[in-house]
DNA sequence: TAACATTTACGACATTTGTCGTAAAAATAT
DNA sequence: ATATTTTTACGACAAATGTCGTAAATGTTA
């Protein structure tokens, strides 16, 4: 199956296309050209290789350019980047990355709330 | 500075050397044998590239094979791989890599306790 | 339809990476 | 002092990446 991973530059077109499915290269390349200076065929280059490792597909309709749309799960490809890199900078341990996260991240109320409601689902688990 | 980076194959000869320093190129090749078939040619080419880098140096005794320690801090590189990761994956949101983390993990007792110090800490924070 | 514009397909190139092989240099053992 | 073993230095190579340039294909417009 997706037993390829996006590279980096992929990644960030992947997360373009998460969040406006289905889209031109030149859509994609507008968006990126806010952030950074890139040509529009080096967007292209990498949409078609994303297109050859399977990580996209083209959706194309006679007399338009293509559009494109992820054939892979954000959730899965977040799932297996986290745990690779948990595995490489962290041997593994998802606690010591979640401390050093928690020290420069600053929270909002809500959140807070978030994972203080974790932590009480999490001790009435380990209690029972 | 450090304006040099690890690849995935230097962290890990890295955080050898955290573990254990100095060491020498034999040293860290048999560590890293135990879990994996590498040569050791391959672990002394990485190493090469990494005192060129500027990651590591090498302390060498006469009549001794040389030996190495690093000279990055742990924390510091972890730091900055954390950061880039959190750019690239999660947009800058620790939080929302965190809960992602908390997602998979099995914390212990102590860990549970840590984080809920934390929590408190902040809850105090936000407060006045 | 002819000219212009946009899209797409390819190829190219410099870097980085992971991986070795080979040979030279150095240390050790006989 | 030699033969043997280890270490080190280099070079090589394929694959992946980020980046474009150019040209061909397609569409659009006057």
């Amino acid at each position: 199956m997706a037993d390829h991973q996006p590279s980096e530059a992929q990644l960030e077109i992947l997360q373009i296309l998460w969040e406006h499915e289905p889209a031109t290269v030149r859509f994609v390349h507008e968006v990126l050209s806010s952030k950074k200076e890139v040509g529009y065929t080096t967007i292209l280059k990498q949409m078609q290789r994303m297109k050859e490792k399977g990580l996209i597909e083209a959706v194309s309709q006679q007399g338009k350019s293509h559009e494109f749309k992820s054939l892979v799960k954000e959730n899965k490809i977040k799932n297996k980047l986290f745990t690779q890199f948990k595995e490489n900078v962290f041997k593994g341990s998802a606690m010591e990355l979640v401390m050093h996260a928690l020290g420069d991240s600053k929270p909002s109320e809500e959140e807070l709330e978030q994972l203080q409601q974790w932590l009480e689902a999490k001790k009435k688990d380990s209690q029972s």
